[in-house]
DNA sequence: CTCAGTGCAAAGTCTTTGCACGATT
DNA sequence: AATCGTGCAAAGACTTTGCACTGAG
């Protein structure tokens, strides 16, 4: 089990199996060419590279299916106010946060422990008992940076 | 000018004035509307009030209101993944994020300089120079946890 | 063989836009 | 009078859904 998109494709199985589902060529295909992008794929991107392998596979299919992954756990949806849900390998990974590149799109991780516990400490200050939170830090990458790409004022 | 509507108004006036924009009735009567609402309105609540003083005015009205306010910092849009923009004033007010009550609703502000610093830290460790960010705790308040409206797990 | 899943197209949200009419400067 | 603004409805972008057919178990 080395290959992350094979290990998301069995943890799939099993939550399927548990509770009646099947486990069909399209959401196979899908699951597999989402962890393999790696992250902060929107629906079209996912839709676009899976058609590459099966061009009858619908949107429909696309969007269901994600939904699936988010429920059992293999993603993460992502909404970086650009309009379009995106999504990201959620499986074993530690919370994180994201620096988004306003010229590139460049999409940087990071985490933060000491952020997340003054979140707390403010939460807890106004009596909220925090569930989930976002964080998105927007600005201009290193390379954006230094290739001058004018950051959009 | 101890209203903060008329002052809204006015600020938006002279940000007309100087390029030739027109102060109609529409516009005065949804930028009132929008500030007195005090934070956190969607268009469609903005356009509902607005409606019970002119029932004619019409959506897109307070769509490219909204924006002119946005564009003259009267208004600052905020986005809680709720599929709709939201707008609060902006007018002299300071930098804030929010906490958000998922069982009601319910929106509080706060600031916490020491946030803004480590991601500050955070996006120079990365490269990033930053221009804005976002940050949304999301949670049950603490009169929804009184009276046992249950998380939405 | 049965029932969940799929593809397709229609429908739903929220938001934007084209256009002729109306109002402000 | 000259323009900018408005209302309306159409159009857009993204996402969801109804339905008949397909295919997994």
């Amino acid at each position: 089990m080395i290959d992350p998109a094979a290990a998301a494709d069995e943890q799939l199985s099993r939550y399927m199996a548990e509770r009646g589902l099947k486990h069909t060529r399209q959401r196979s295909l899908i699951v597999q060419t989402f962890v393999r992008a790696g992250g902060h794929s929107s629906v079209d991107e996912i839709l676009a590279t899976v058609k590459r392998q099966d061009a009858r596979v619908s949107v429909a299919t696309v969007y269901r299916t994600m939904k699936l992954l988010a429920d059992c756990g293999v993603a993460t949806a992502l909404d970086f106010g650009d309009g379009q849900v995106r999504y990201e390998p959620a499986a074993g990974r530690h919370h994180h946060d994201h620096l988004v590149c306003t010229s590139c799109g460049r999409i940087v991780e990071f985490e933060n422990d000491r952020i997340e516990a003054l979140q707390q400490t403010v939460a807890k200050r106004h009596g909220f008992q925090v569930s989930s939170h976002r964080m998105e830090l927007y600005g201009t990458c290193r390379d954006c940076l230094a290739s001058g790409r004018a950051p959009p004022s």
